[in-house]
DNA sequence: ATCCTGCTGCCATTATCCTGGCAGCAGGGA
DNA sequence: TCCCTGCTGCCAGGATAATGGCAGCAGGAT
């Protein structure tokens, strides 16, 4: 897993827009299938938002956000320690990681420092999911882990999102209790985008939420 | 530079405080006087402020909290690869790892298929920033550009950030206001965190936006 | 059914990096 | 001065990781 060529990994998918062949990539890049699978599976292992469908190709997802959190000591150590391994060579990259590394704090962080819930593993597409549910008003099915801890399966309309210090939300029209309602971002067993649209309904849901909610917050 | 030693010897000055010369961590951790040059080369080489005197030994130089800033799409990339190098052996590093990277966001929209709003190019670190602000209740400093265009300068307290498909709000205690206001991302110029916290009032300022809003609002 | 493709396990080869030893220079303290 | 220590370059041996080839399974498209 060449740092260089992860990193061309993603340039290509940025400047192509479309689908890449593990084929393609593989002679764009001077390496074999085998090894652009590897890539692909050490950059999702990381995060990045790469989908492969056999016949297709691979598919870089557009915009990913995830529910901002802090960083905890071991996992600012793991920066920390990466950055350290990056070698020179790896497209003048040294300059930008020396950077990260002034602007991260060792130093013990100050105990009392909360840690947040995160979403379970299985979710890490979530957040992405939901941008585009939002953005392209389409209905989002959900496993959702209720408070007394029973799994429900859901269709909900999202609405906003909202992140706050010690926990993330979704608001969404829920089709089963036919309202707005609040859902925890780390409560969210599952997440697909099955069919069937609200197209049309996203300004009145917007609004909606507005009436209820933000009414009594003035716009600076 | 195994990334395991590297944590050592940063803990070995944490719980010793004093100095430590290379032959005496040497011996702690079961390597050379050479290699523990090296490491030590390559932890000031990536920020960590050990100083080293001859006839004296290493030290520790404590409290490095540098303003810390959000990260340019380089330097994520730069912390996304340093991560991928880590190997799966580094004192289950590996786990913190793969988190930090689920938290990052690495891609660009490719091509102009934008719909949110971002922030303005300047303001990229805007974010991060508003995370950290958050997280550590710590007072925001914004340049906004009201609704009549007039840049105007306001301290603010975050308390929740809000994402639909339409644009992005941060809801804020404003001190100019005294209450409780919705900015729009896309109107923040700038941002920085200048000194002062609203350590406790975090919780308070939670509890006031969820009366004033999401009251009406159950939570599923 | 048949492609094309993603995806995984296994293994030998190759490349890369890590390490330790040696030699040598520099700077501070006794 | 001498000693302790930081610091660097060099190099060979060893450990580790990366790579590519092969075989095989799975899922979508035609």
């Amino acid at each position: 897993m060449k740092p260089n060529r992860m990193l061309q990994i993603i340039a290509l998918f940025r400047s192509e827009g479309g689908a890449l062949t593990a084929e393609a990539l593989a002679a764009r890049l001077g390496a074999s299938r085998r090894t652009i699978y590897r890539d692909i599976s050490a950059l999702q292992a990381m995060g990045v938002p790469i989908d492969g469908t056999a016949g297709q190709g691979y598919v870089l997802r557009p915009g990913f956000d995830l529910p901002p959190i802090g960083f905890s000591p071991a996992e600012i150590e793991a920066i920390i320690v990466g950055l350290a391994l990056l070698p020179a060579s790896a497209g003048g990259l040294s300059a930008a990681a020396r950077s990260v590394a002034a602007k991260i704090q060792i130093a013990q962080p100050p105990k009392g420092r909360r840690t947040l819930p995160r979403a379970s593993s299985s979710t890490a597409a979530e957040p992405a999911l939901l941008r585009r549910a939002m953005r392209e008003e389409r209905r989002l099915a959900i496993a959702y882990r209720g408070q007394d801890g029973a799994i429900s399966h859901r269709a909900i309309l999202p609405v906003a999102s909202v992140t706050r210090a010690d926990a993330a939300f979704v608001v969404a029209w829920c089709e089963l209790a036919e309202d707005l309602r609040l859902f925890r971002m780390e409560a969210i067993e599952d997440c697909i985008l099955p069919g069937g649209g609200f197209a049309g309904r996203g300004a009145a849901l917007r609004a909606e939420l507005d009436a209820r909610t933000f009414a009594s917050i003035a716009l600076a």
